[in-house]
DNA sequence: CGCTTGACCTGGAGCGGCTCCAGGTCGGTA
DNA sequence: TACCGACCTGGAGCCGCTCCAGGTCAAGCG
């Protein structure tokens, strides 16, 4: 699979994938005979869990170490799951966020329609 | 109330309040006679609001578009109260990213704990 | 009354995380 | 075989801060 199939799939735009490969957040990337990306699903996957995981916030440090842990085999894997559990809970803060701000949005808007109503009597 | 203050309150930091004003963020901010900041309550509430966008990912550049028309006047309350209708739908598509965030990260979770469960036995 | 301290000021550099662009290479189709 | 489009690289640009140097000023203390 070429790069722009794996941006498709993947979620990231072309040049970010090529961007993570430069910081090092691929594990490996192959390359066909003229010099151009290649991606197997495995590939794909792991572009996949890495666009969730900057959409959610994780910094590109933290995903750069998490590729090194992944790299280094099994034995990492206590680490890896930390690492999940801690950005899970980062993702409970980041929702607990959101819906303070729905309320906040929600009490500006209310505020406008009773101002609104104000005009009109 | 001076600039840090309006800080601890508002939930954004010196610096980006600072960069806010430079950037048209902020309607009016008064200054004493030794040229520093002074925020009303009415101002902090402003900042606070700001944070909440922010923190939930709206661009500046809109955030300014709504302070061109807080200063603008009653007239234009209606396309305010639809930029915050606007922000809370995007506020459901980032909850949603969230909640498939968690479910993806639930599963390698799982994966690794059956993969631990493997060796074990 | 003067001195120090610390909160404030400004302008500008630096940084994270992309995004876009110029200029070039290559492979598949007409 | 000549072109077209997808790829390549290196580097500039952009957003949204964050940090720093170098300076001003007011308030509290000796």
């Amino acid at each position: 699979m070429r790069v722009s199939e794996a941006a498709e799939v993947s979620g990231l735009s072309v040049d970010t994938i090529r961007f993570y490969e430069k910081e090092g957040l691929l594990p490996s990337v192959a390359r066909d005979q003229a010099g151009r990306r290649t991606f197997s699903a495995q590939d794909v996957e792991w572009l996949t869990l890495l666009y969730w995981l900057r959409e959610t916030g994780m910094p590109l440090e933290q995903m750069r170490h998490f590729t090194e842990l992944a790299k280094a085999g099994d034995a990492t894997i206590p680490e890896r799951k930390s690492i999940f559990i801690r950005h899970t809970k980062e993702l409970q803060r980041r929702k607990a966020a959101i819906e303070r701000c729905e309320v906040v949005l929600a009490a500006k808007i209310a505020f406008y329609d009773r101002k609104r109503k104000g005009w009109k009597l």
